[in-house]
DNA sequence: AAATCTTTGTCAAGACTATTGACGTACTTA
DNA sequence: TAAGTACGTCAATAGTCTTGACAAAGATTT
């Protein structure tokens, strides 16, 4: 995992008298970014630390604005409590998004509140530098916009289409058309960026977003599906993103739901995406709603009582149920989520997937609930899950916090952010 | 994953000055059991302390027993070097494995070498606190034999048939005529043998003992197949051993194949046990071999080259390899293991799961390397997966190894095992 | 309304640990 | 044989956290 972050760690001597006093800095700061709110008397008890210590660590944390009191709830016995909370304006993650035809920017404060979001409709064919481009313009127009210090950008997650290659960070496609094929896009975002970088697959990236923001909060074994002109999952194990052996992890569109069914360009036959994808939706329809109908008429005519729209959507419903029902029974998620654009269709769809799902998976495990992606983010999703990735991910972000307002440090680099 | 562990840790005030003392041992032994031998120059740089603070630690781990000195390698420039290493004798752990018709009992030292083993078939309807007695009454005897200390026993993996709920250790099988069946196997296991305790399914074990100290070593993300009555999988992500939601992840034998397949008592129809599991291969081979054929008459007719079970077998691979290549889509492993009974005949099963995988499977995830189990252990990989799961992922190992040799400590207790 | 109880947050003194810098040692290379 | 290199150890120093005591602030009881 740590082979997408850039790596240049404060080398602090863990373990030196030193750096003790930094450790404990940073086990405060991650207790308030985790558990929000406390005091701290709390925080000693958590940190098995003494109260005296937490007061002048605090102290500290206070003076480099990492740390603010809040007004909290009086409870309790005894003397008041003094609440303090990490200052969620002390940092910024940043969330870029890239889908095939658009370009997103999210930018999200510590307590995960978004800060400012843009996005802008690409040509389809604009190729990945070009892309970035968009992205940086974005992004300059959002930091003049609401007047942000790029010193205090602590990470960026990025999603872009395809699987991404663990080791190297290479988007490895083996569609020779597709705009980022074999581009090392981990390097290239940390130039562009000079900032911790870890690029992800879209999907995997919505995943991110509605397990810590959404449908999904506070569930560690998480199956997030999006269906849409491809279908594939993002899976949250253990409560951590996976990724898998070579970062390919995820894809369900191309599993066999039937032998003997069409050819698909992946090579086999009767992948589910050739049946429950966009494109096989539209294809059902176009006798009965034309050539020209798109997903929006679908779900409009379905909700409108369309029978014959119904019908498609809750088949869709019910073969993704069937696949799903396999990897419940091989992985036993607690929660799935249901997101993309057919996800839409609400009930039309969930309801047969349920049924599915409680049919053909084992006793224990059937009792997954499945629910519609929560999020109203729509196709900002990926963004958002970018700066959650950062925040809920990157290696040593309380670290980061610390050295970002180390008292005797230069001033911010220039931190170029265009070529 | 803790729920399965009894938390009587030392409560140590980590980040105090006292403790931090401790915690620097403990970062040392765990560094020595993880990467294994080394010098005090090499243990200095990876902790990040200095050669005088590894110097004064390892003297005190000598002197407690916990590190040994070796004779090592005297490469490279300038003085040679003194290596250290844990002795392996310092403790113990033990792995309990409770198949249908047999219990094994395994003793590893801290290197994972076998110190003892046993195993005692047992009647397919005896009960479950029998089958401890069983466990307990082998376990006596290898104590006895080998004049070991039952203080240095530093914990105890458990293999049980079926699903074991993860938040309360209760073993969970659909089937009320499982000896185990609800049995809160967590609680009675804790109470008889007084130690901390790790339950697990049997499968589950296999694939950690082929994950650490068999043909999976060193793979990140692996998957562990198990073909024999029943087909289970035991997944290695992400370098520890998932679980699922409630424990019951790693069900691949009711997946379904065969829409139109024969109905099966789980519910479904045409699921892959139904086709690839033991008795399916006994019953397709019924008319060829005969009513009484067991698996190794199969097994010795296709090594004699008999057409007719090698196309059975070949058919186990085939199928498997169809399932397995959905599953290598969503999780990507890096290796699948193939072990169980079906296992045994080698390539003729293997070469055409091998086909399958490449064929139905995606290309990047397809160059999954497919091994059989590497482990001669046979049916004693369970109770070996069972320390090997104690040495690895028992929190506070290395806390527990200096708590035993704590100077000052009272005279171990008797550690009753029996009831 | 006063007294008591409980818990929080702070202060000063003391205990303990790890580092720094220097030294002797042991083995390799020229 | 001499120089070079890296390891392991020693004494002194600097730094952090804890202990124990105390004032502060609110809740509860009399």
């Amino acid at each position: 995992m740590s082979g997408l972050y850039d790596r240049r760690m404060p080398r602090t001597k863990s373990g030196s008298l030193q750096s003790l006093r930094r450790a404990n800095q940073e086990r405060l700061l991650t207790l308030l970014l985790r558990k929000g709110p406390t005091h701290r008397a709390e925080l000693a008890r958590r940190a098995d630390l003494s109260r005296t210590t937490v007061s002048t660590i605090v102290t500290e944390l206070m003076a480099r604005g990492l740390v603010v009191e809040q007004d909290g709830d009086p409870d309790g016995d005894g003397r008041a409590k003094e609440t303090l909370a990490v200052n969620p304006g002390a940092a910024v993650a940043l969330g870029l998004d890239f889908t095939f035809d658009h370009v997103w920017v999210h930018l999200s404060d510590l307590a995960h509140n978004e800060i400012a979001g843009a996005g802008r409709a690409v040509d389809p064919d604009l190729g990945w530098a070009e892309r970035i481009d968009v992205a940086a313009d974005l992004l300059e127009r959002l930091i003049a916009e609401h007047g942000l210090d790029r010193g205090r950008i602590v990470g960026a997650g990025v999603g872009l289409p395809g699987p991404i290659e663990k080791a190297t960070g290479i988007v490895s496609t083996s569609l020779p058309d597709q705009p980022w094929s074999h581009v090392h896009a981990a390097d290239e975002f940390q130039r562009r960026l000079r900032l911790p970088v870890a690029i992800e697959n879209n999907t995997r990236l919505e995943a991110v977003a509605e397990a810590y923001s959404g449908a999904g909060r506070g569930i560690r074994d998480l199956m997030y599906v999006g269906l849409s002109n491809g279908i594939a999952a993002g899976l949250i194990l253990d409560g951590r993103v996976f990724r898998g052996a070579v970062g390919a992890a995820g894809e369900l569109g191309h599993t066999t739901i039937n032998v003997d069914g069409p050819a698909c360009p992946c090579g086999n036959r009767g992948c589910l995406v050739l049946h429950a994808g966009i494109p096989a939706v539209l294809g059902a329809l176009r006798p009965h709603l034309g050539a020209k109908a798109t997903v929006e008429d679908v779900l409009a005519a379905a909700a409108a009582g369309d029978r014959a729209c119904e019908g498609v959507l809750a088949d869709v419903g019910q073969m993704t149920g069937r696949v799903l029902a396999s990897l419940c029974n091989l992985l036993n998620p607690e929660r799935i989520v249901v997101g993309g654009e057919l996800a839409r269709a609400g009930e039309v769809l969930l309801d047969p997937l349920r049924t599915a799902i409680r049919r053909y998976a084992l006793t224990l495990v059937r009792e997954v609930d499945v629910v519609p992606a929560a999020l109203d983010l729509g196709a900002r999703a990926g963004a958002v899950g970018g700066a959650a990735l950062i925040l809920r991910e990157r290696p040593g972000l309380a670290s980061a916090l610390v050295e970002l307002t180390e008292p005797a440090r230069k001033p911010a680099e220039p931190a170029p952010i265009g070529r």
